[in-house]
RNA sequence: UGGGGGGUGGCCAAGCGGCAAGGCAGCGGCCUUUGGAGCCGAAGAUCGCAGGUUCGAAUCCUGCCCUCCCAGCCA
């Protein structure tokens, strides 16, 4: 993969910076200082190929690959497809290709759970030659019902106590296809009346006559995810096994595998997943947005997975700033999405090149400007970064300029343009504002306008300041463009995400036409990311054509006239 | 009313017995050819509650309250 400075994370062992703190590099500095696995550090990020990644999923990305870069090792990449029935090519490409774009790179280490099924299945027979699992003919529900209740202690399978050689004559008949779908299951024998349900004789393997994305028809039986995992896990050396919180009441079985087994023991440690804000990210929820036509796809500009943020404009170096700013812990919490918000602006700040674009365009002549004088101004690019240098930007008689800039009865601290007021084009001139025109409904249509040709460049020689300095395109040289305004999917800080129909903000998509821009962006590309100066950040749309220029808004700017206005009411 | 977790300013989150970091949000101000950015400043915490141990407790002990997870042949 390419490494751009934009897209590589920086987590080199420094000396002075603070390097994060949690539970987890806790523990993992405890290892290293015992010398537990010879000080090694190997993680894994293992998601099931049944849907698409999201921000949560990047929050788990960053800490595992992240944690291997601090301490010198290694992350795979291992995809959990041990369900057949729901998993599919078209998840793991899109997985694999947003873990890239995160910027995190797994080299040779991508592998499958499903490269471990005859392991996995060389050991399941090995329990069961130390009566340590059985094949059970008992029904689902019988089995649910066998296993009592959070309360209720469960009762033993009248199969429980099969022989060994007819545990392995049945196993070996489950594996050739021999018995149906569902007609029994192999299980492991450890406890019916643990309080933690996960030891009551959990399933190992179900019967499943699917075929397989990466196996195809060489199975029919399919483990389950705790018999898959930690020996997935051990078979890669994993040192830490980071998971959230839901397994936490798997990790004594986990561990009884592991222990049954003799092999390499990793350590499992669970962490609480992230929330956010005005948003949901159960998979469930998600897939009914893309399922039930709320949203254009699963990489809808508005959706919280990393196709979506990535559509969005969100950069991957923000993605990881904010991972590392959230921290990692065990108590649930939910993330103010501002926080999100904050840290794509931080990144797009330093980053992204200055354009000028109208979205709600004003027509403004300017009286005293030659007919047919076009200038050249000089535009710099990004004044954060002065590498990135400068630009012309055409200037003629006729411009248009932000509706919302002008003002004719201005209130108090409104610093824009109004009648008899001067203020300054960016790196153009000085204007004033000396007529508007209306239409017949007495809405302003056109403003009239002189410029001092003593301000060119945006300075006066005399020293006299102006309050406001306005955006502006040339009304001959601008590019027509479509731009999208998105904001929150959900109206509530926390929506419960089941109710769409009330929960879903009705105005979460705005698409404005005719909107003008400078023609610099003529030759902007997909995904090339820009700020709109005084506006916010765009990037190039998958939709945009040279025809049909269509624009995201990534995240408006901070805007105090905003505020200013809502206090006032 | 079984088991396993969690409760530190509005939102995250450090802290690991010596006297509550930091970030986001919010609030002032400075600066500014983006009302952006940046800079400066102030404010904001009975550390879930109640006891106890200790010279000293957010940190240790006890009890209580609230909250999350678990009864898939899903992961």
């Amino acid at each position: 993969m390419s490494k751009t400075t934009d897209n590589t994370p920086d987590k080199a062992p420094d000396e002075e910076a603070s390097r994060p703190s949690s539970f987890i590099h806790d523990i993992i500095e405890e290892d290293r200082r015992t010398g537990k696995n010879d000080g090694r550090v190997q993680t894994r990020f293992p998601p099931e190929p049944n849907g698409y990644l999201h921000i949560g999923h990047a929050k788990s990305i960053c800490l595992n690959f992240g944690l291997a870069l601090e301490y010198g090792g290694k992350c795979n990449l291992r995809f959990d497809d041990t369900n057949p029935l729901k998993e599919e090519q078209e998840y793991i490409d899109s997985i694999t290709t947003d873990v890239h774009w995160l910027g995190f790179d797994w080299e040779d280490r991508l592998f499958y759970a499903s490269d471990y099924f005859g392991q996995l299945y060389e050991w399941a027979v090995q329990l069961i030659k130390a009566g340590k699992a059985y094949v059970d003919h008992l029904t689902a529900d019988e089995i649910r019902e066998y296993r009592g209740t959070l309360t209720e202690p469960g009762k033993e399978s009248p199969y429980r106590n099969r022989s060994v050689e007819e545990n392995l004559a049945l196993f070996e008949q489950m594996k050739n296809g021999e018995l149906e779908d569902g007609e029994c299951v192999l299980r492991a024998k450890i406890d019916m009346v643990s309080p933690n349900l996960n030891m009551r004789d959990p399933v190992m393997y179900r019967i499943l006559h699917a075929e397989h994305p990466r196996t195809g028809d060489k199975w029919c039986i399919y483990p389950m995810y705790d018999w898959a995992h930690g020996q997935s896990d051990s078979i890669e050396g994993i040192t830490h096994s980071i998971c959230t919180l839901e397994f936490e009441d798997h990790r004594p079985l986990y561990d009884w595998f592991v222990e049954q087994l003799g092999i390499h023991a990793p350590q499992q440690i669970e962490f609480a997943r992230l929330n956010l804000t005005h948003t949901v990210l159960s998979k469930r929820r998600l897939i009914r947005l893309v399922k039930e036509g709320y949203v254009s796809g699963w990489d809808d500009p508005r959706m919280p997975t990393i196709s979506g943020i990535r559509r969005r404009g969100y950069p991957p170096a923000a993605i990881r700033d904010f991972c590392d700013r959230i921290g990692v812990a065990r108590a649930n919490s939910t993330v103010d999405i501002q926080l999100l918000e904050h840290c794509v602006r931080q990144d797009l700040n330093l980053h992204a090149p200055r354009v000028m674009g109208v979205l709600d365009p004003l027509r403004v002549v300017i009286e005293n400007y030659p007919d047919d004088l076009v200038e050249e101004m000089d535009a710099i690019n990004n004044p954060e970064d002065p590498e990135m240098g400068a630009r012309k930007v055409p200037f003629s008689k006729v411009l248009y300029i932000e509706r919302e800039d002008f003002m004719e009865d201005p209130p108090k601290k409104f610093y824009r343009l109004a009648p008899g007021r001067e203020v300054r084009l960016r790196y153009a001139y000085f204007i004033t504002c000396t007529d508007v025109i209306k239409d017949e409904n007495g809405e302003v249509i056109e403003l009239r306008c002189t410029y001092d040709p003593e301000t060119r460049g945006g300075d006066a020689p005399d020293g006299r300041r102006v309050k406001a300095t306005l955006h502006w395109v040339s009304a001959r040289h601008a590019l027509e463009a479509e731009v999208r305004l998105y904001d929150h999917l959900f109206i509530d800080p926390f929506p419960a995400g089941d109710d769409l129909e009330n929960e879903l903000n009705p105005d979460s998509l705005e698409v404005l036409t005719h909107c003008y821009v400078e023609p610099s962006l003529a030759d902007a590309n997909h995904g090339d990311r820009f700020q709109f100066e005084r506006q916010g950040y765009f990037n190039v749309d998958l939709d945009s054509t040279p025809e049909n220029l269509v624009f995201n808004r990534t995240v408006p700017l901070r805007d105090t006239w905003a505020k200013i206005q809502q206090q006032a009411k």
